[in-house]
DNA sequence: TTATATTGTTAATGTTTTATTAAATATGAA
DNA sequence: TTCATATTTAATAAAACATTAACAATATAA
């Protein structure tokens, strides 16, 4: 078994990138060397990683435009920025496209090391990837969410937009448990606030019109905590 | 919703821990201040408490020190050091001893606001609320504290609010033991006296109406201690 | 026994959160 | 651009919750 945790590294100086990459490699983690934002993205689609260590200032594309893209794809995974900048407003920009620290160069390697083993342990239960699960049956319905279909018995299927739909696959994810609202908010809108809450709610109202259809299907909602889809 | 993240901090000058006391209050965090090292670890046993903020260097008691301890009863809770030091061999010390976060004195507010935030949002992901025992049997009762369900043998569950849930998973972990008044007071509303000691006795008799569906069920008052309660 | 403190219960009050519909705004394809 | 669809914001109502008040009952200590 391969326990290894997955590091992305992207750094455009290459020198550094190496050596960098092999001292995380000897110390048992298996790392993947992007030497710019585009190739660090490419490869962060293409294979699955624990972790992402950016450089901030790259051509091309820098590491905060990167961590954006990164984190559109995957929301929870962890990312650690170097910089040779450490302006105030460097760090807080860093700090709020999700960053989870934030590394001057200089640093010192052992610190890095530590900063990781942190990260990562308070990451582990997170990492686990999305559902990949695209088709759901539930009492008389068949939905799928690849093509945002929810098809109640013989009827043609019902089109859903795009935020009905992953609100739909959030809840059946969790189907007769807990959905946080929390969850939902920081998963498919990004934020957590007052107006985003609020437009969750239209959402919700929209998909108990849609399962009203089937009485053995409804949305319950846990006071302060969350929805929960009940299916019989 | 009132859930306000709850902080304990510890820092033995006493100027600075009033501002940033303040400051984090500003920023909607609840926080309890202690001076030493000694009054930390008091606080943190008697409260709940989801980060901890410690000052390095502090009388009787370092920041290391009270970290070991208080990861030996909370072994996941976050800690963020404060230190004026920032040789090497503090900081690894401090990653040794579980930190998740090191900042070295003057430090911006700013950035220490999005290291919370960043820390207290991957904790929230990780394990903390699914390693709860979540799930009751006693008597004909079944008892869901995650969904906040409370079901009498086969009747349809009863929806229980926050504070009814806490108080009955609170009894629940001391069955027919005692059950502090004060700790249901200091764990539930985060403070011990007459107005919340009133409120206190409203959730027991709330609760003692769903219980006594089951005579082998009821909750005794021990006086002047606490509440007791029973399931033959 | 009597005074005092504590507990039991119900009701009212004020606040926060959620539900629902409609209107306004943004987005994206033709 | 214009039209159709998607999303957000607004407005209002309803529900859920927590606290406080008021008064009754009970326990304890002097």
């Amino acid at each position: 078994m391969n326990n290894k945790k997955r590091i992305l590294l992207v750094e455009d100086d290459h020198n550094f990138g190496i050596i960098l990459r092999d001292f995380l490699k000897m110390n048992e983690y298996d790392v993947i060397l992007a030497k710019n934002g585009m190739e660090g993205f490419e490869k962060f689609k293409k294979f699955e990683f624990n972790l992402c260590i950016l450089d901030v200032m790259m051509p091309y594309k820098d590491g905060f435009t990167l961590a954006t893209e990164i984190k559109s794809v995957s929301p929870d995974i962890p990312i650690i920025f170097l910089t040779a900048k450490s302006m105030k407003e460097d760090v807080l920009k860093g700090y709020k496209v999700g960053a989870d620290d934030y590394l001057k160069k200089p640093f010192d390697s052992d610190v890095l090391l530590f900063k990781i083993k942190a990260i990562l342990k308070r990451n582990k239960l997170s990492s686990v990837k999305d559902s990949e699960e695209t088709e759901f049956n539930f009492s008389s319905f068949y939905f799928n969410s690849k093509l945002r279909h929810l098809k109640y018995n013989d009827e043609s299927p019902v089109k859903l937009s795009p935020k009905e739909n992953m609100l739909l696959k959030l809840l059946l994810i969790h189907v007769n448990d807990l959905m946080p609202r929390e969850l939902a908010l920081t998963r498919i809108w990004h934020d957590d606030n007052y107006f985003t809450s609020r437009s969750m709610d239209v959402y919700i109202a929209k998909l108990r019109k849609q399962l009203q259809k089937d009485p053995k299907v409804s949305i319950n909602n846990i006071h302060g905590e969350g929805f929960r889809l009940i299916v019989e």
